[in-house]
DNA sequence: CTATATGGTGTGAAAATTACACGAATGAGG
DNA sequence: CCTCATTCGTGTAATTTTCACACCATATAG
């Protein structure tokens, strides 16, 4: 069957940025291309939108058959739009335009199995990355632009969203390595800790690691954002 | 001539909200349909992306087409993404992804011209808006709300653009008007003067204003942004 | 010349941010 | 069982930033 307009129609995909903190390190989900064009290549998951699909609904689809991550496992994180991106001959085949997504998963669920359309499928750190399909290395610098601006010393509204880097129970230098990975900078312990209890309600569950060649850590949970986080619309 | 396409393709279109603060409101430019579907209805400026053409250019085309505001006009003006509208059914015609922009412009150049497509085109005070077309209220929701960020405490990259709203020479009471427009907040006048001062570079041209019924206001000129804003990538 | 309207300036209080050092608790290994 | 290595957990003072606040200056209109 095919389908006919009046006028030419670009193709439309969606795109998804995954980001994890894997043993302090920003990761990304990347697949290997296993078909034309780009085979061979690493690139974001990805593909073209159903005509009666939303585009975040669109991008979930993709990301579960290319590298295994289900809407079920994304139920309940984090899923930004970073925006559309259409420069002509950013697709060899046609005129294609991509809507980008971004999302950030825990480190203790971040599994990827590679399956439709893709050879395989990696966590790859975001400071070593391969050269990437398309223009999938300017997504993935608006995506690590966008996690950095989520904790801008004010903070926004999306700040609350790093929190989905923890498991459900985290210590405190949990915590503050997402921060600091995220910043780029180290933080001063003492400091983080006054300063995570003023803008986030964080539960003592009054339980603490244990097997570590050291102190045990006390665990919390995360219960509400405090007022003084900026609302977005302000 | 007809297109025919192996998969559905949707459309593709480029919108744009168009601000200015006059007489100390937020404004939008808004077109008339002169066209179904929503003929009659105000809108967004926008319209159908070519084929060969960038998306931000596009927009840019239709921005003239229909509101008679040129890209030569808007020539070192913000001209930012807000992302891309895509839920099916948001136009009855067929599946429309729209890609969306925000841009910024002087109020002493705040004229438009209705032209193609559109039956007039007409500033709109931000807080009463008529009806809109499409989804059209949801975008203008959320190029507010970019808008309101570019200004939260600390300074996003993107920052510099309100003074986009201002003449080339500005006085330091329409620079506030500015700040208090978007943020929704009335400003101390002697801290709003330190404040900016210590973020932004302001050449005192040793002119005045005149003709108005009071003391005359020095006018001043942006020059450039001082260290301590952010860069936006952290 | 008076009235009206906006322009322009400094200081002190309060709040937020930063810098900084040491004892505590655990597992591993001798 | 003792020691070592390693991470956990805590408070105070200095600095910087933000906020609150009131009065005289200078122009035009009448």
């Amino acid at each position: 069957m095919a389908y006919t307009y009046e006028y030419p129609h670009p193709a439309v995909t969606a795109d998804i940025a995954v980001f994890s903190i894997i043993d302090g390190r920003l990761n990304v989900a990347l697949i290997e291309r296993a078909a034309e064009p780009f085979k061979g290549s690493w690139a974001l998951p990805g593909g073209f939108v159903g005509m009666e699909e939303d585009l975040a609904d669109g991008a979930r689809r993709e990301l579960a058959e290319e590298a295994g991550v289900t809407p079920e496992q994304l139920s309940g994180l984090p899923f930004f739009q970073i925006g559309a991106f259409g420069t002509p001959g950013r697709d060899p085949r046609e005129r294609v335009i991509t809507v980008a997504y971004l999302t950030l998963v825990p480190m203790d669920r971040a599994t990827l199995v590679a399956s439709t359309d893709a050879a395989k499928a990696e966590w790859f750190a975001f400071d070593e990355l391969p050269p990437l399909a398309f223009d999938h290395a300017e997504i993935l610098a608006q995506a690590r632009a966008a996690l950095s601006r989520m904790i801008s010393t004010d903070l926004s509204a999306e700040a609350d969203a790093v929190f989905s880097f923890l498991p459900e129970e985290f210590t405190l230098s949990q915590a503050q390595t997402v921060f600091e990975t995220i910043s780029g900078a180290p933080l001063e312990k003492r400091n983080f800790r006054k300063w995570i209890k003023t803008h986030w309600e964080l539960e003592d569950l009054n339980k603490t690691t244990t097997g570590g060649r050291h102190r045990p850590a006390a665990l919390f949970r995360l219960t509400g954002a405090k007022a003084g986080a900026k609302d977005g619309a302000a």
